[in-house]
DNA sequence: GTAGATGCAAAGTCTTTGCATGTGT
DNA sequence: ACACATGCAAAGACTTTGCATCTAC
């Protein structure tokens, strides 16, 4: 899916072309892990692709609703957000010194959603979750 | 620790008393579940205990620097929410349908922690997991 | 009496919206 | 040509701040 041309994701979604939205999936899909709309913009003023941050918000809903992005929330940041999305969903390790987002392999959750699904009269559809603490660089430091 | 008058609370975090203080403790001490500052506010105005909002927002900051709250972010709400302090911290399953937070009885990350600390370098401080679906009320209509 | 807490109003930040204009198909 | 996307400016929601006044200790 990541692999696929801006232009094909979009024709996927049966979203219409723009510069604008070509443009932000570009951005995204540099990405190694989230980042927050304040960056998004940054980037995009650093392609000198000049596109207008209400814009910006109206492409990224676009995008959520046909379910071509993620939106989270990250506490440390205390914003929201946004990456490309995976086949598989992932969670991150967040450096609380340095802020770095360290993806997970794999998905911890699994066992733990079974076993709340049967304790609990509960049907589970997503999950969040986040990891905090310190990276190796920053480990030193505390 | 819950148990404590809103008074001891305050003592005990080095706090000054004040009638707005108490007021939004005593509000909080009452919440099964978390909350979000509007919530609080209403509920402070159903109690004619008149807080001005920037006081509740100052307020809730000293309780933060304190400890004696926890402030989370709940996807669904699209907002904060703020807890009193528990002996130890929960997770919740939220009702993507009526909104309800269910606590979980224990929480279940201390192996996943562990892996990781052992797996990657990188010192765990903290970690939020929030549980998304549907609770045993609204899972007839899904 | 003094340091710190509060109320009020104003400013800040982030996000959304209305409307005229521009653009993809 | 037409539906839809964009830019711009204005409005909205939420949160923070400055300052004068008040209150706990």
């Amino acid at each position: 899916m990541k692999s696929m041309s801006s232009r094909a994701l979009l024709d996927n979604a049966n979203l219409k072309y723009s510069r604008q939205r070509e443009g932000l999936l570009d951005v995204l899909k540099e990405q190694k892990t989230p980042i927050t709309i304040d960056q998004l913009d940054e980037l995009v003023r650093a392609k000198k692709l000049s596109i207008n941050l209400s814009t910006i918000y109206r492409i990224l809903e676009a995008f959520l609703k046909h379910d071509m992005i993620e939106k989270t929330f990250n506490i440390t940041m205390q914003s929201y957000v946004i990456e490309l999305k995976h086949s598989h969903h992932r969670h991150y390790l967040i450096c609380l010194d340095c802020q770095k987002m360290i993806p997970i392999q794999q998905c911890p959750m699994h066992d733990i959603v079974e076993h709340i699904e049967k304790e609990q009269n509960f049907h589970v559809s997503a999950h969040q979750l986040e990891i905090y603490g310190y990276c190796s660089d920053c480990i030193k430091n505390h």
